[in-house]
RNA sequence: GCCAAGGUGGCGGAGCGGACAAUCGCACCAGACUGUAAAUCUGGCGGUCGAAAGGCCUACCUAGGUUCGAAUCCUAGCCUUGGCA
């Protein structure tokens, strides 16, 4: 591979980790240093109306800096990495030609991998009618039709994969479109040079944290918000209102549960989150882990930056 | 005080003589993950030995009893809830 002058590289700084851990306020510091832009890799952040409890830290944010990925599309709209994937490559040509250099900022691991890694069969295309006539398919027939129309890919399938059956369904659909259709050329640009920052804390501390910011967002008024949602047509069914921090207020606005039970169901699920996401980041050495309970932290990963970013 | 219903694993709740360390849900632990990913899904979950098959021990309020065998039946006690006083 022919050495690019540093200018050209296209370079990319990745800030992930569960959720809580401050990523935003440390990629608002490196965008000040580093000449950078924040893109945020949060799959729940995309919709508008949903503010408080996606932690759009709106106030926090100054003027100057650039945060792209907020209020993508309206909170009834589907959303989904492909969609990502378009918005994020236009955002990344856009910073790169600027000379500018793109953090990417979020917890949601599966975009992440798309814009560093990609995702081959992103861009076929779902098949509604196929999902309605599987949808009350057992795991086991999916499979089997799965194993029919793709044998490879079903026997590469996990133990897991195999009884899930959105993963199935969209095996089916991947296998379907391929055998009916030719497969475009896509161009997706990935970058040259990737950082990973991880932020993390002992799981004692990481539930502190979470604690705190769930209280903290009851304070700025999240019942409210979820109240003028559902004011303004936004259902219980729709893909948005599954987030965090939304879903847990059905049964109390429905009248089964009290506001200290929602608080409570929700704070759990925000700390299983936690965990989830350490699953999966776990997996990936390319991360390079702080501790947010480190004082010191912001500045190692600052001298990690410039060390990677070759700025002295 | 009387009557009724009931006391099962961290919680809820099945089981109501053998196949029960006890269905299931929740919580918890671990994990998967290439178009819903803050989604969806999987495994484990009394103790102990074992790689596994499996073995052993302690368990269904307490104490006795019936039985080849009891979480399941009987007796007494303790406790909880509802009704009557």
């Amino acid at each position: 591979m022919p050495v690019l002058p540093a200018k050209k590289i296209k370079s990319l700084l990745v800030i992930c980790g569960p959720t809580a851990t401050g990523k935003t306020s440390l990629a608002l510091k490196l965008v000040r240093k580093f000449n950078g832009e924040i893109i945020s890799a949060d799959s729940r952040q995309i919709y508008k109306g949903f503010d408080i409890g996606t932690g759009k830290d709106l106030p926090q944010i100054p003027k100057s800096a650039k945060v792209w990925g907020y209020d993508l599309v309206g909170s009834k709209e589907e959303f989904s990495v492909s969609k990502y994937i378009a918005f994020a490559q236009k955002v990344l040509a856009g910073i790169w030609l600027k000379g500018k250099l793109p953090i990417l900022v979020g917890g949601t691991g599966l975009y992440i991998k798309a814009v560093v890694d990609g995702i081959p069969t992103a861009f076929i295309p779902k098949n509604f009618e196929l999902r309605e006539n599987l949808k009350d398919k057992s795991t086991d027939e999916l499979f089997e039709s799965l194993a029919q129309l793709d044998s490879v890919r079903a026997a590469s399938m996990n133990a897991s994969d195999k009884k899930n059956p959105r993963r199935l369904v969209r095996a089916i659909e991947i296998a379907q479109w391929r055998l009916s259709g030719v497969e475009p050329k896509r161009k997706v640009v990935k970058p040259d040079s990737v950082l990973f920052i991880g932020l993390n804390a002992p799981r004692e501390k990481l539930f502190k944290v979470i604690r705190e910011r769930v209280e903290k967002r009851l304070r700025e008024g999240l019942v409210g918000e979820v109240k003028n949602l559902l004011k303004s047509g936004v259902s219980w069914e729709d893909q948005a209102m599954t987030s965090l921090g939304y879903r847990q207020w059905r049964g109390y606005f429905e009248g089964k549960e009290t506001l200290p039970e929602a608080t409570k169901n929700w704070l759990r699920e925000e700390q299983k989150y936690a965990k989830r996401q350490m699953a999966w980041f776990k997996r990936d050495k390319r991360i390079t882990w702080f501790d947010i309970t480190d004082k010191a932290f912001d500045e190692k990963v600052e001298k990690l930056v410039k060390r990677w970013y070759n700025i002295r």
